[in-house]
RNA sequence: GCUGAAGUAGCUCAGCUGGUAGAGCAGCGGUUUCGUAAACCGCAGGUCGUGGGUUCAAAUCCCACCUUCAGCUCCA
């Protein structure tokens, strides 16, 4: 006999070598039903693996993460096997589980369009309805070698060829692949299917190799799941900031300039609220700003190491006789205002933001709406500090940040990046440094992801992630300690207390990261229905015929007076086609003004998506409002 | 940059195998004066992404370029 312990820490005496789905049968019927794969002793295992001794248990399901890449990865088996069927000819690459899914690598002579993805589909429903079980076998290199060769399989032959230790084949039905494992029980514990496309993608992401394509698809066990998963999808199309930003008139782009969005009016009221909240936090916490050049000559670039690093992502351009860039970063030239006098620690920490444009030459491929673009606006800034400053600044920087991500209702997570192998700068000062960071962290009570050596090379840095409304994650502000980067390139002194010159630390941190960017998620995020206070249009005040519009006006410039952003819609139409219009353009509040409201000095008030709110006096919906704008709610 | 797909009116889209463009919405003009998601009538609007080629004839076929979209990082 031996002992499995439970995650619920309960012991379970089984014979020795008994197979794990055996235990799962003994806890209940239905964990066996549901059960993927077992992690034994912290190891994930297929099913039927026999416990040989007293070990910790645990039967993964599809609610947990490892439980669903076992089921996308036995899916991706299941979706070769259905491709090899319908097209024996193909050859096949590699086929994880992903993120939302998974993939497999296919070579074939034939672009799969929608209706073939349609035919693989219905052939893996086929296959799954046979129920075959995923049967593991070891096997030796040579023999592996021999069996993809003999299939004239050469992606297979290669992998193997790289491979050290135990080899294992999985086979489902007639379908062998070379796997690693482990896999679902069998192939009718996959039920519900979609593909969701095809695209190019490199053998061994190298662009040299020769292109395979690459077939999407996601797999769910139950039929809600997969409903579910389709309409979050929808959604997100729908929410499309491209979408959104023309319809709502907040940005378009143009062959004329790709990369680089043109702001209309009403985007560039989201902007401007974005800059003065962001300003009002600057200037109450101790930031100085600056602007520096635009156009500076590559020296500069030399100096900092980007001419060698980072020359093909700038716009360079010649102006009489010498070399210019367009600044890709603002780092550099924020040392010219450190350097522009002699430094005191008493200055320490200089605090210096500057809200720059920059330029940078992305390849054409990689363009894409306001997310990937040629040309941003950052909200940078450079502080300069002692070493002992680090734990004090960094737990500033924190506050600033969850400060501003909460006014959106994002939720953040926080990843420390530590100390990479290629690391400049002195050791002492990293572990210092990465101290400093987890000290801070650990202040605030924030868990945090750990990334071991994958720092800067010039210190370690905290990124930090948010999660929008849809539960998807953007990588957004970064802080990144820089012990070489600025301070030694560019010789950064200051004169400390005991009169002698020392080298002060760097930190570059942006929050919004790029406006572009962040305006772009934030259309996504709130699918263009903006909070008050960013809304470009604030208020809408539709009279109901046109002998109410006098009174509409004196509603409009009581507004007005107040700074709110209000329209008086005074056309020649039925308050229902307004009502509708206003709601497309997705406006907080509507007032309606008719004869009641002209009696009463009120106005009724329709709120997005809520409707009719009833009658209120105009003061109070003025100072209502106000304070909504005000707080930011 | 690479692979694939796409580009027709401001927007969404139709236009089959070649015979020189059409709808809805938006816009403009009128009629209507109306109480919480679309009143009615009319008008105007396009070098069919750009350039070249084939043809008596090209939105349609061919080539090049531009732009956009999906992906090219997830490693049996």
């Amino acid at each position: 006999m031996v002992k499995a312990k439970l995650p619920d820490n309960s012991i379970l005496e089984v014979d020795s070598s008994t197979p794990a789905i055996e235990v799962a049968k003994r806890i209940s019927r239905s964990l066996a039903e549901d059960a993927l794969a077992v992690k034994i002793n912290g190891k994930i295992s297929d099913l039927n693996t026999p416990i040989t001794g007293d070990c910790e248990v645990k039967f993964l399901t599809f609610d947990d993460p490892e439980g669903r890449e076992v089921y996308w990865h036995s899916s991706s088996h299941l979706m070769a096997h259905a491709i090899l069927s319908l097209f024996p000819e193909a050859k096949f690459g590699v086929g994880p589980a992903i993120e939302d899914g998974f993939y497999y690598d296919i070579d074939i002579n034939k672009t799969l369009s929608p209706a073939d993805l349609e035919a693989i589909e219905k052939k893996m429903h086929e296959l799954a309805d046979n129920n075959e079980p995923f049967v593991r076998k070891v096997v030796q290199k040579d023999e592996a070698l021999k069996f993809f060769k003999e299939k004239k399989d050469p992606y297979k032959v290669e992998i193997i060829g790289a491979l050290d230790g135990t080899i294992t084949f999985y086979s489902e039905g007639e379908f062998t692949d070379l796997c690693r494992g482990p896999h679902a029980p069998s192939a009718g514990k996959l039920k519900y299917f979609k593909l969701l496309g095809t695209s190019g993608a490199y053998w061994r992401g190298d662009s040299k190799n020769k292109m395979l394509q690459r077939v999407y698809g996601v797999s769910f066990p139950k039929k809600k799941m997969l409903d579910d998963h389709l309409k979050m999808l929808e959604e997100a199309k729908l929410r499309d900031h491209r979408r959104l930003g023309r319809e709502l008139e907040l940005f378009v782009f143009h062959d004329i300039a790709p990369g680089a969005p043109f702001w209309l009016p009403k985007g560039m009221v989201i902007f401007r609220e974005l800059e003065k909240f962001i300003r009002e936090e600057l200037d109450s916490r101790g930031y100085l700003e600056i602007s520096t050049p635009m156009l500076v000559k590559k020296d500069l670039w030399e100096q900092s190491g980007h001419w060698d690093h980072y020359k093909q992502n700038m716009f360079v351009l010649d102006v009489e006789e010498e070399t210019y860039s367009l600044k890709p970063m603002n780092c550099p030239e924020s040392t010219y205002v450190y350097k522009h006098r002699t430094r005191s620690y008493r200055d320490l920490p200089l605090r210096l933001a500057e809200i720059g444009r920059l330029h940078r030459n992305e390849i054409s491929g990689a363009l894409g709406g306001m997310f990937r673009v040629r040309q941003i606006t950052m909200d940078d800034a450079h502080i300069y500090l002692r070493p002992d400053q680090i734990v004090d600044e960094i737990n500033d920087l924190i506050d600033f940040i969850n400060k501003v991500y909460r006014i959106f209702k994002f939720e953040p997570s926080y990843n420390l990046s530590t100390k990479p192998d290629d690391a400049m700068g002195d050791p002492k000062l990293w572990e210092q440094a990465e101290a400093s960071l987890k000290k801070a962290l650990d202040k605030n009570g924030i868990k945090y992801g750990l990334k071991e050596k994958d720092g800067a090379f010039y210190g370690p840095k905290i990124d930090i992630q948010i999660k929008d409304a849809i539960g998807r994650d953007w990588q957004v502000a970064t802080i990144q300690l820089d012990f070489v980067m600025l301070p030694e390139r560019f010789d950064l002194t200051y004169i400390d207390a005991d009169g002698t010159a020392k080298r002060p630390v760097a930190i570059h941190r942006a929050i919004f990261g790029s406006f572009e960017r962040f305006v772009g998620i934030l259309t996504e995020h709130y699918a263009g229905a903006f909070p008050t206070w960013l809304s470009p249009v604030q208020v809408a005040v539709l009279p109901i015929t046109d002998s109410f519009n006098e009174y509409g006006k004196s509603v409009v410039d009581a507004l007005l007076k107040e700074n709110v952003r209000v329209e008086l819609d005074d056309r020649n139409e039925k308050v229902g086609y307004k009502i509708r219009e206003w709601e497309t353009r997705k406006v907080p509040y509507m007032l309606v003004v008719g004869q009641k409201e002209k009696d009463s000095g009120t106005v009724s008030i329709r709120k997005h998506r809520e409707g009719d709110k009833g009658a209120t006096q105009l003061a109070e919906f003025v100072s209502s409002i106000k304070k909504e704008i005000v707080e930011k709610t």
